[in-house]
DNA sequence: TCTAAAACCTCGAGCCACTGGAGGTTCAAC
DNA sequence: GTTGAACCTCCAGTGGCTCGAGGTTTTAGA
């Protein structure tokens, strides 16, 4: 019978934030002590650490829902839970892409101030200045 | 004389969020029309698509403020923007990092699932298992 | 000049995924 | 029996928006 501290501690998630998924519906109602305390089984941890695997993968507690759903009922094809994979991969490619681009422009920055005064400072105009702005972004006309 | 539409579209920010800025004070109070309507000049255009640049490097509105404080008051060092553009960059590089590691877990759980039923396919089981993990959280012993 | 529709306004609530705190109870070890 | 850590509930707050209701202003065209 494991308490919701020793889940949290193995698991590295917050006390309130296990309460918060149970709320939410994506860990069970627990058994409790006489005195109402939680307590699991290894079940409700594995779950947790599905849970906390599947967040940093970077998934939305939807997506969380999604996958437990197919893991509850086994009868029904893995297709959906590959689906949700590959949209997850795309937006993690996605998302490393934006972030290399941010990371040159910030290395640029960095070079490019060389610690005099803000006003001699590129920092600020490189992030001010469309024209010297690596990412696009048009809108309207001219 | 710019519209908050105008400004919206240019910047690819809601016009809510441009109103939201100047409330949290972002972005300046501007001049009205007769009928109420906010207008606005080249300076708060500029100012905008740098807090829309800078949002994207990733900075917080607080790195932010601290960036346009810089700016507005341009007789301070520039070792403060600098130091922050510093901190960002590791941030950066730390989310990246953990993003390499998520996209090698994506595409070996979509490589190891072809198809079957949930009951035998990996994907789940490979966000269940420690072992299998690549990122460590041990926490207790055992 | 009138009208229609697009764009604007304020105010307030809602979103996600937690996180923190107040104020009180239970558990485990000594 | 007593301490102190861990637990409980409930509620409010976080960041950074986003949406909607219900109304007003602006602008283009007939």
């Amino acid at each position: 019978m494991l308490t919701i501290g020793y889940l949290a501690k193995k698991t590295g998630t917050k006390v309130q934030t296990i309460r918060y998924y149970e709320q939410v519906g994506l860990m069970p109602e627990p058994g409790r002590t006489d005195g109402g305390q939680r307590r699991y089984g290894n079940a409700e941890l594995d779950r947790l650490s599905f849970i906390r695997h599947t967040r940093q993968l970077g998934f939305s507690l939807d997506a969380i829902r999604e996958l437990l759903d197919l893991s509850d009922h086994p009868a029904r094809s893995c297709e959906e839970a590959d689906a949700i994979a590959r949209r997850q991969l795309k937006q993690v490619e996605q998302r490393m892409a934006r972030l290399e681009v941010l990371r040159l422009e910030l290395e640029r920055m960095i070079e490019e101030c060389s610690g005099g005064r803000a006003a001699d400072c590129r920092v600020l105009e490189v992030l001010r200045d469309h024209s010297e702005c690596l990412t696009d972004h048009e809108g309207i006309g001219t």
